[in-house]
DNA sequence: CTGAAAGCGCTAACAT
DNA sequence: ATGTTAGCGCTTTCAG
């Protein structure tokens, strides 16, 4: 086991005291030319990189932001959050920040969990999901820099990230309309999640928008899940109310409801022209390939680690609404 | 912010030294009873939790295992690392250690990510995809505990956790046999990987296992992608090979083959049987439904936890091959 | 069983 | 511009 390099060794070869070499390290730029290159030479032949946990000991900073995903609530096989988390890691590491991730029940919230989200153990934290809130306002008063992925219900007392979802669903309703459609029926994705609700209000808006009422009827309550859109799409149906296009609120729902349609011997998309949303893989593999709303997932993550760097240094940074524009593929 | 609160307060406010608290804390027994029951009342009405920097410089260990995703090679879009990541991180969280999320590019190998793979900031590191080894063999030597999640080259000289790759395509090719069929053509994944490898060795071994001949001519090179799957597909028809089954080194790749069948007015799986790998959400919303090679991917995760748990208790723990198995559906 | 004291490696005043 | 000097909060000998 090769024994760790110290800043004192480093200072010792170099001729200089270990004040100047931390100031070398940390860009302290009041140091001479020469003896900062005499320091960077040590480093580089000796191989040495700072202890963290002195460093946060006698600094404060840790170098640490937490991303905090919960577990309860959140599917972390949805690929969807490995996008969020490679923008987010791959951003921090940029900046020398390391991510510690904790994948955990945030309605145990468990004692281990608590402990490490103390403002000594990281400089700040990423949360996925806003499911309960007041934990974090709590964390927030406590003087923990906290960015939320997701619109939170208290959108002013947080700093968030997150993409258009009402926007895409607007737009995604709107063509469907402009396609000379208007009987257009949602599923929805889980109503508990603000998302869900934001692409709801979008689907509403767009009817609107375009001077068509909003009928009840044609909307059903799904969760994401494949079957709840199966579910969704055979209540539609059977409602006996005339449906000529769908705007689903997953691209997931949308193919299961695009199966179902399939089954009762509708033609997709010349009966039932069909928009997904997320845009992801499955989309494009899918038969008929699906039109659906697209956001930029990887660079919610590395907008969301922009945020906590800048709060972390001290700045307020503005929430950030990412744009989503639809792609058109066979389904519509 | 709430300052946080220290071991000599908890110390004072119960009566006794840091160091007794530190017992405490720490599980040594020789403490008494009513003192330790002290200094515990004491940590739950201040609300102590230890600093893990000071922890971490005092005691040389981190509590922190790094987890390690070269970038270069995966795709981390891929559902399976997110749910190998979450099986970690549960795992690891449960017993009081983090994970510290690197989504790097190992091939660059930049300093960031070397100065944190030191046996002074990290307890151990967990390693996704084995793409540079001799690098892990360097760690290895430095007195870092590592463990792998695929199989190296060298499996004797690492610690490793892996599903029976060679098993699971084994089994998919007799089945495919069972079924009847000949002549049985793969696509391969990314050869560069040992876990297509040894896919590709288990449908050779699966053919020779029921007399039957291995045909160059019915091997496709691929590389996981949906292109390289329609590709493949392609150009085994093409080849003017007889072709009545098929077996592809994942479900995104066996579902581009299939649309390539049926393109050419092919019947799955009555022309040709086609089975899969992975078990993947894919496997189940494609129409038909794809037989698939099952793999517990969390399970794998979870496995990789206990080892580098292990092996930063000083064990040598022994690798891991988890079991595969066939879900029959309606592919073939 | 318990306490005193000496650091772990680094940064941040405070001098100079 | 640079060095000296205290610690940061905890663990760990070493005495007792």
């Amino acid at each position: 086991m090769t024994r760790q390099v110290t800043l004192a060794e480093i200072a010792e070869s170099s001729g200089v005291s270990p004040a100047t070499v931390s100031r070398v390290l940390n860009g302290d730029t009041r140091v001479s030319q020469e003896r900062a290159d005499a320091v960077r030479r040590a480093v580089a032949e000796l191989g040495y990189s700072p202890n963290r946990g002195a460093r946060s000991l006698a600094s404060g900073k840790t170098g640490l932001v937490a991303v905090i995903i919960d577990n309860n609530l959140t599917v972390f096989e949805d690929p969807f959050w490995a996008l969020v988390t490679k923008g987010i890691s791959g951003k921090l590491l940029a900046h020398g920040v390391q991510s510690l991730l904790m994948v955990t029940d945030l309605a145990t919230y468990d004692h281990t969990v608590a402990a490490s989200l103390s403002p000594k153990q990281i400089d700040g934290a990423i949360f996925f999901q806003v499911h309960r809130e007041e934990l974090l306002y709590e964390l927030a008063d406590q003087g923990l820099p906290i960015v939320v992925t997701g619109t939170p219900q208290r959108p002013e007392r947080l700093i968030y990230v997150d993409s258009d979802q009402f926007g895409g669903a607007q737009k995604a309703t709107e063509y469907l309309i402009a396609q000379g459609r208007r009987n257009i029926a949602t599923i929805t994705g889980d109503v508990f999640a603000s998302a869900a609700q934001q692409r709801l209000s979008g689907y509403k808006k767009g009817l609107e928008s375009q001077g068509l009422q909003v009928n009840p009827n044609l909307i059903a309550i799904g969760d994401y899940s494949f079957e709840s859109g199966r579910r969704g799409m055979i209540s539609l149906l059977d409602s006996g109310e005339t449906i000529d296009g769908l705007f689903a609120a997953n691209d997931l729902m949308a193919v299961a409801a695009i199966s179902v349609l399939e089954e009762r011997g509708l033609r997709v998309p010349d009966d039932v022209s069909v928009v997904g949303f997320d845009d992801s893989q499955t989309a494009q593999i899918s038969k008929p390939a699906l039109t659906s709303v697209h956001q930029d997932i990887e660079q919610l993550g590395i907008a969301a680690a922009e945020l906590i760097l800048e709060a972390i240094a001290g700045a307020e940074p503005e929430s950030r609404i990412h744009p989503t524009y639809l792609v058109v593929r066979e389904s519509s």
